[in-house]
RNA sequence: CGGGGAGUGGCGCAGCCUGGCUAGCGCGCCUGCCUUGGGAGCAGGAGGUCGUCGGUUCAAAUCCGAUCUCCCCGACCA
């Protein structure tokens, strides 16, 4: 009890989630609101997250043999209006440049919401061959997408993300990119972000304006409603088609090529905030935290002279293992608070040192994630800390499948389904006969949409539709979201 | 974009209905002393043209209009 008044600034998560999650992200500096509706600033707290993301992103994005490059971030009107369908899907939420300096442009140009057709463009320049295939390019980027309704890292007027655009010579090929991408978009999420997925293919309803099909990957947070955490396009030839992108193929005959698009953005972000947090404040898998591990000397007598220096020197062995550490050694401060506000920040693990600790060459760690306390000594402790934060990775994960599975159960009756929608939330499995009318009503009756159709699913399944009753062969996973 | 709520020092709020003298309070911040193993104490201090623009009035945080932004609930979305 007393514990949870300790972060008086922070509605508390189990009285006001929606409350938690903003206070949240403005007391622990991830993100400020800036004066332009639907606009932030990522602070260097969350940023930090960001380049971690990114970093251990990109990796993987180049392990699999893609490459990074940068494309306009402003598309000509006539180039979005070439597809149709994406066109539809994006226009309302475009925003326009028609003015450079004192002249008005002769055509308008869009702030990129996404880069199909820049990158269609210039890809019908660049392939020409087979032997130009595939291409396979990742960008790292800005995006404006005017949304009626925002809120930080979930839905921002401009976010950070990264979108790849591959080109391939067959259909096959396409689809195998677009699995591998959604493939390796889960073991980072599950591994980096220590946060379960669910994933599978969209409905017609809920996939990518231009796509032939959408895969995503879908996670639970904390307060049972889903949030799409990446996609991935099969795009067909929809537009290489429009954007003339073809190939002479090894029979000399002229082809259009295949395509695929995929991305992650800052989201992921505000979904470490909602799968992780609790009470006390944010809860940072190691993987991406800002800091690892924060290092608090008890600041008694002259400690200054007699524990300062035994933890600078722990500092440096941390770090030069790899260990982002940060050293709290400011003396206006008193233990207590800093405990606190590191938990709140969401540090995975802090380190004690005081007097009784450098007497005995040890150390007091805390989690983080359970709060446990352990004595440590300073003999061989990196290996011990990194064995402790790999733990506190492995648990967060857990935890969150945990609860996963806790929050999600099939169910056989419309009755049934809207009362877990309603009450329990979390992931409701379901038979669906693939009409459209089906998913509409209930998404109308019960706002919970098709999260995904899970690859393992889609084929030999039986059972009737959960809304009309009807034969259905697909067993969908229907959630609220964000 | 529709319905509802809200903008007052960094944060959380009071004051507004019923206009009036120096715009208050808690936390935070600054200085000093003293403390520091779970958000210490005392003393002194700084900081606000009350979101913005306009109107009414002798006089506006307060009344009226417009506008911007935030939050909640819906329609749209990474």
């Amino acid at each position: 009890m007393e514990e949870e008044r300790l972060v008086t600034q922070v509605t508390p998560k189990s009285e006001d989630f929606s409350r938690w999650y903003l206070d949240l992200i403005r007391r622990t500096e991830l993100a400020d609101y800036a004066p332009m509706k639907g606009m932030m600033v990522i602070r260097p707290y969350g940023y930090a997250i960001w380049e971690n993301i990114q970093r251990l992103l990109d990796e993987r994005i180049k392990a699999s043999g893609h490459v990074n490059a940068y494309f306009p971030l402003f598309i000509p009107e006539g180039f979005l209006r070439k597809e149709m369908e994406h066109l539809q899907g994006f226009a309302p939420e475009v925003a326009w440049v028609t003015q450079g300096g004192a002249d008005e442009l002769e055509e308008r140009l869009a702030v990129r919401p996404t880069s199909e057709a820049i990158i269609g463009f210039m890809y019908s320049k660049w392939v020409k061959s087979w032997r130009d295939l595939p291409v396979l390019i990742n960008q790292w980027a800005n995006v404006v997408r005017w949304e009626k309704v925002t809120r930080p890292f979930l839905r921002t007027t401009e976010f950070l993300w990264q979108e790849g655009h591959t080109v391939h010579e067959t259909y096959d090929e396409a689809q195998a990119e677009t699995l591998r991408i959604l493939d390796m978009y889960r073991q980072f999420v599950e591994t980096e972000l220590a946060i379960p997925v669910l994933y599978g293919r969209k409905t017609e309803q809920e996939k990518f304006a231009g796509a032939l099909a959408t895969y995503a990957i879908e996670a639970l947070m904390s307060d049972g409603k889903a949030l799409q955490m990446g996609t991935s396009h099969n795009l067909g030839q929809h537009f290489a088609r429009v954007f003339n992108i073809r190939f002479e193929d090894h029979n000399q005959s002229l082809q259009y090529a295949w395509q695929t698009s995929w991305g992650v953005s800052t989201r992921l972000i505000g979904a470490l905030v909602m799968a992780h947090g609790d009470d006390s404040g944010l809860v940072f898998p190691p993987a991406v935290a800002p800091f690892q591990v924060v290092i608090i000397p008890i600041s008694i007598g002259n400690w200054k002279e007699n524990t300062l220096p035994r933890a600078v020197e722990l500092r440096s062995r941390l770090e030069r293992v790899g260990i982002r550490v940060f050293l709290d050694d400011r003396s206006e401060y008193t233990p207590g608070w800093k405990f606190s506000e590191w938990e709140m920040r969401g540090v995975p693990l802090r380190l004690e040192i005081g007097p009784r600790d450098v007497k005995n060459n040890q150390a007091v760690a805390v989690r983080r994630d359970n709060k446990e306390k352990l004595i440590v000594s300073l003999d061989g402790v990196e290996a011990k800390i990194k064995g402790i934060l790999d733990g506190i990775q492995a648990s967060l994960f857990d935890k969150a499948l945990a609860f996963q599975k806790e929050n999600t159960c099939q169910v056989s009756s419309y009755q049934e389904f809207k009362s877990v929608i309603e009450n329990k939330r979390g992931f409701v499995q379901a038979f669906w006969c693939g009409s459209e009318e089906c998913e509409a009503r209930i998404k109308e009756e019960t706002m919970a949409t098709i999260r995904v159709i899970p690859l393992e699913e889609e084929k030999n399944q039986k059972g009737k539709c959960i809304f009309c009753q009807k034969e259905a062969g697909t067993l969908a996973v229907f959630a609220r979201s964000y």
